[in-house]
Formats: C-alpha cells, structure tokens, sequence
DNA sequence: GATGAATGAGGGTTCATTCAT
DNA sequence: GATGAATGAACCCTCATTCAT
C-alpha cells in the first residue's frame, strides 16, 4: 500500500478463479466501471452518495448496481478491499522493518490515516450508528483491528507505550481525527493523529 | 461551566434588550418552550431532529421555530449558549487558578469534552461541510478559540508543550475523538482526549 | 344508506366541531379534494392506486397525502367511513322494520354487496394478508361484525337460519363474492350472495 | 384426482410428443425442475411469486423459464394442469356414481374447493381483471366449467336445483369463498361453499 | 406573531422482461 | 438451449422550507 493511492482502486479482472465461469465480461465490465465510478463519487460526494447518481455516471440502470452490490456497505467494502487488505498486511511487515515497534505503530497509523482521509465520509463510518454502515464497519474492525491490537501489544511490550488502549477505541479516534481532513485537504490530520500517538507514550495521566 | 451541566439549560427572558421593545410574553413563552424542547430532543435524537419534532413537542407551528430561529443554526446556538459562554469564562479562570497552565488545558479541554459528549451530533458539527452547521460552527470557533489559543499558547510559553499547534485544528481534533462517544456513552472520549494532549508534551518527533 | 350511493361521498366541512379551531379552509378543501379523487381514482383503478397518482389528480403534493391520511388504509376508511356508518346504521333498522329477522338480514347483506361491489379491490380487503390494508379491515370488521352479528343470531332465533356461522366468516364470504362484481358490472354478485343466504336456512348438510 | 392431492404435482416428461423430436434431455429436466419448484413456491409465496425466485431456487437462469413458460399463465395452467384434468373428469365420473346429481354437484365443488385452497393466490385468479392471468383464467374455465354446466343441468333436471345459475358465475363465487382459505388454513371455506349449494336447492326468492 | 398546511424534490428498493453471450 | 446481467419504470415515504390565513 502505497502512501498515496491512486484513488480508483483498479480490481483485477476475476480471471476465471474458483468456479471456472469466466463468462460475465460485460458484467466485470458493469462492475468494474460501479466501483471505479463509486470511487471517484466517494471522493466528491462521499460514501452515502444517491444510488442513483452511481448508476446514471456508471450508465447503468440502479438495479444493476443491487445486483453486483445488494447493501451500500457491499460496494464501499468492495471499492476499498484492496486498500483495506494492503493495510492489513502492512502492519506484521512494518513490525519486521521498522526500527521499532513503536515506530512500526507510527508508520502503520500514518498508512490508516492516508486511508481515511482521502475517503470522504469513511472516517466517520467507523463511529457507531448507522446500520447502513454496519457491516462496513464490521468488516474494517475484523480486517484491522487485530492488526492494530498486535501492533499496540508489541509497543507495549517494548516499553515504549504506556497507555493500555485497545485497538477499537484507537482506531476510532483515529477516525475521528480524520473525519474533517477528507473535506478539507488542508486539514492537517497527520499532525494529530502524530500527537495522539505521542501520547501513548506518556505514563498514564 | 459545571462539569455535568444540566440539560435543559434556562435561558433568562430576555428583558427589554437592545430595542428596549420586551417581547410579548406569549413569543418569549414559546422561545423558551422550544428551546428546552429542543435541548432535550437534541439529546435524544442528535441535533438534526426533524424541525416538525420539536414543534410538535414543543406544541408550536414549526413556522414558530423559523421566525425564533431562522436557520437550525440559530436554535442549536441558542441551545447551548450559555454553556458555551461559560465555556469561554472558564478559560482565563483556569489559566489562574490552576497550578500551571497546562493543567489549566487539560481542565479547559475536559470541561469542552463533558460538553460535546453528551450533545448527540455537535461534536460532528466541527468538522467542516455542511453548510446547514456552518453559522454554528463559526460560532463555536469564534467564541472558543481564542480562549484555547491563549491556554495553549501559555502552556507553551511555560515549556510544558512543545507542539505549536493551532487552536481550531486542536478543537476540531477533540471534537472528533468525541463523536463515538455522544452516542455511546460506553465510548471513553475522555481517554483519548488526555493521550492527544499527553502528545502536546512531546518534543515533536 | 342508499341502494346505490353516488360514488363521491360528500363528507361535510368539519363545521368548528370539538375544539373550536375552524380555520383551515383551505385544508379542507384540499382534504375534500383528495377524497372525492381518491374516491374516484378508486373506481377505476382500485383501492391500490399509486398515491402519486391521487396526488396529481387532486393536485397536490404526496405529502399532503400523508399529512391528512398516514396510511392508506386512513385514506380508504376516510373515503368510505360515511358509507360504512350508514350500513352499521341500517342493521338494527332493518330488523326493526323487516318483516321478519331473516328478511333483515337478506336486506342488509344487499346493502353490504351494493357498498363492496362498487368499490374496486376493496371487497378483496376483506381477505387477511396486506399489512398495509390491516387497519381498514379491522375498522370494517369492528363496526360491521357486531351488525351481522345481531342479524345473524335473530335470524337463528326466530328459526328461520340454521347455520351458526360467525359474522367475520359470513363477511369474508359475502366479500368474496363481489370481488369480480367491483370489476365487472356484469357480474352478479347479488344472485351469488341470494344463494349463500339462502343456504343459511337449510339444515345443515 | 385425489382429495389432498401431493404438492408438486409429478408430471411425466413429455415423450415425443407431437412432433416426434423428444426434448434434449437437459431440456426436459429444467423443465420439470421448475415445475415442482414452482408447485412448492406457489404453496408458501402464492402463484405470483417472483421470477427470480423459482429460477433461483431451480437452479436456473430466469430466461429458461421464459423460454418454457412464455407467460407466467403457461407456467402455472403447466403446474397445475394434471390436477385441473382430474378435476375435469371427476364431472362425468361423480354423475355417475353419486345417488343423485345434486350430490354429484356437491363433490365436485368439493373437489374443485380442495383444488382451490391450497393454492395460495390461485383462487384470486378467478375473479377477472390482471391481463397477467388472463390466459390461465382462460384455461380453467374453457376446462372447467362445461363440467360444472352439466352438473349443474342435471341437478336442475332432476328437480334438486332451482337456481339458473351459469357455470362461471358459480365457479368464480366458490373462487370467491377460497381467497381467504389459502392464505388461513382456519378459514372454513367448505362450510360457505355447503351453504352456497344449499342455496341453490331453494326456489329463487 | 402564530399556525400548520402544502409543497415536491429526493432517496431507497423491487421486479418483470429483454437480450447479449 | 441456457444463462443471468441489465434495464428502468414504479412505488413508497420523509422532511426542510415557504406562505396564506
């Protein structure tokens, strides 16, 4: 995962994977054009843009966005899966090369959040309540919170951290930290997010 | 500015203000009736109840609501006014009374966390976007900013932070960490908060 | 109640009743607009016909629709209420003056047919199932049943009907037997119901 | 035909028929595959169950069942038609070996009743109107109701009926009386079918 | 001043039917 | 023959805001 990701995540064709059945190219045609479509939306628009405004920039009827994407939640969780994945996986790598895990902590949050904030409305997806955003919600704690936790553990353990957080409640701050930065590119998440983490290593307060 | 300050927050009638015209005592009744109708729906459903809610509570036209308050602006500022303003006061009291001034921005910034925790939907109102928040959201800054900047700049004079960071950023920023937790109340903004501030200590890395 | 009611049920304006509070001359039309509409969208397209469509007809928006009527069925029943009252009405009238119970109940089962039979899909309400038809049918069972009921066991009294069938049972039934008549004029529904009653008088088989 | 009739009705595959090409046999065995999915389907959701649906739980693609079944008419006079050919010639059959013609009646309608009743929305077909059923309303009646004629006459002819009534008013009106039996097995539909044919024994009154 | 009725755009969702592969 | 993706009209319902009374 690169630290600035070109925004339309381009998904791999299926390539003919489990089934054999290669056969929708059209239909990978429709879905790849909803998701870099929805990408770009998300962007100006942010993730609860209208169905409608998807289908009609993607030139394809709503109900065909309820096929291939029955919940809003299916298609941002499928618009950013590889981000979300790259961003899993960065955490164990960033363990092994970074100096420390402290410093691993910093690089793997300072990843999270140039996710975040160029997603707008995702940042704030991850505080509970809509059940619209339920399973995306879900499905971003399932991927990264134990990611995060192993992360916080092994700073912890290195002495470097104090504070004995848990993943969920950093990683929602972190998303509330970003939540302003997706509208305003001014916005200086980083610095935040950056002494957030500075505090952690304080003894608690 | 209590720490757990009372929801519906008693405005004092008006008295013969600025024109030296009183209202008639039937508009200031319904000014009233609706801005406590208000403040405890505010609670209930977030600062976006539909306008017909509180009028229907409050036992007014929502035409009633218009003229007292032209824009849902006007009614949350008026709501919340008076914790606002103390708020405010509560800043140079602190800068005095507490033992340095960086206890006083850690105090000043629970008093604006205990705030915007228990207003479902105000603490989202600071992140920029919604042109509906936009006079509520210059408000808060305008009335609350220059307090924060004159605690952060003194606790940065006395050495005790290191970051230079910009009051509106800062208070964006505790606004974020307190979005979860008005719906939550399980969230702990509170922690969170003390780790960012903990972080302004920080030589910054 | 009339044989044959003229379709556009002319409910009168709300003449300051209870409270006092004539004011909404305008609403009143709007609502006595939206009923003859409605009433009449109803012949010809059925109980079931698109809100959109009554609002366009009578000229307004959707929303004032559901402003006077939140369901549909508080539509229907106010369409209707007039007509429905007068056939609560005209059983206890009818085993006053008919000349015996049974005859009684033969009249007001006619009156009952006239009022289903020109009203297109309502006779098919009667059926269980619809949701959104769940308080019209009870309204109709609620102020008829007890009706059919008194007629039905006077004519058991006076010996001349041998069946103890139940009044909802005895509805439904008459119901379903003028579901094509509301479509088709030229069914006969009432030669159907003549014969249902009639059965009423034989032994049971 | 049988008094409960099993569900999905086995039809036979179609063995050269007319033409003398035998269907491909993948062919024949879509064909069945729906037909016994939709027999089950028709049970739970009613004979207007969605498309999709019985391809779905087929195994199918929907076009196949287009491609079997034109019209959704053709789909279900094909799920149905062994047991409507039974119940055509159950006619002929009861006239003959019932103590008299008016008995006959009655066990036809009873049959015809059991057909109907378990058919979840078939009993609605019926009654005119939806040009979706209008080929199946079509079918049972050019099947049906020459049986139901000469049942009729021949219960007129031996004196037992005195009724005029034609065939498919009679039939619709038992149609009538089965709506609600299809949806609440509690529903008594036989005993206002019993009292409907009683009737028919009374001189018109 | 107060009322609350009216507006009507706007958003989500379903499903019969067609047709390219 | 079979598939199932795509279409898009239709429907319901909500709510901020205006304005006649």
């Amino acid at each position: 995962m690169s630290t600035e990701p070109p925004q339309p995540d381009p998904q791999q064709p299926e390539a003919t994977s489990k089934t054999g059945k290669s056969k929708r190219s059209d239909a990978q045609r429709n879905e790849q054009a909803l998701l870099s479509v929805a990408a770009s939306l998300f962007v100006t628009s942010g993730v609860n843009v209208p169905v409608r405004d998807i289908a009609a920039k993607a030139g394809v009827g709503t109900g065909t966005i309820y096929r291939h994407f029955p919940t809003r939640s299916d298609l941002i969780i499928a618009v950013y899966r590889h981000q979300v994945e790259a961003c899993a996986e960065a955490g164990p790598a960033l363990l092994k090369s970074a100096p420390s895990p402290y410093v691993a902590l910093q690089q793997w949050t300072d990843l999270f959040v140039d996710f975040l904030k160029t997603k707008f409305g995702l940042a704030h997806v991850l505080q509970a309540g809509d059940p619209t955003y339920e399973a995306l919600q879900a499905y971003l704690f399932e991927r990264l919170a134990p990611v995060c936790q192993d992360l916080l553990e092994a700073a912890r353990a290195s002495g470097e951290v104090q504070s004995d957080i848990h993943p969920k409640p950093f990683m929602r701050g972190v998303g509330g930290l970003c939540i302003g930065a997706a509208r305003d590119p001014n916005d200086d998440a980083k610095q935040l997010v950056r002494l957030l983490i500075a505090g952690l290593r304080q003894p608690l307060s």
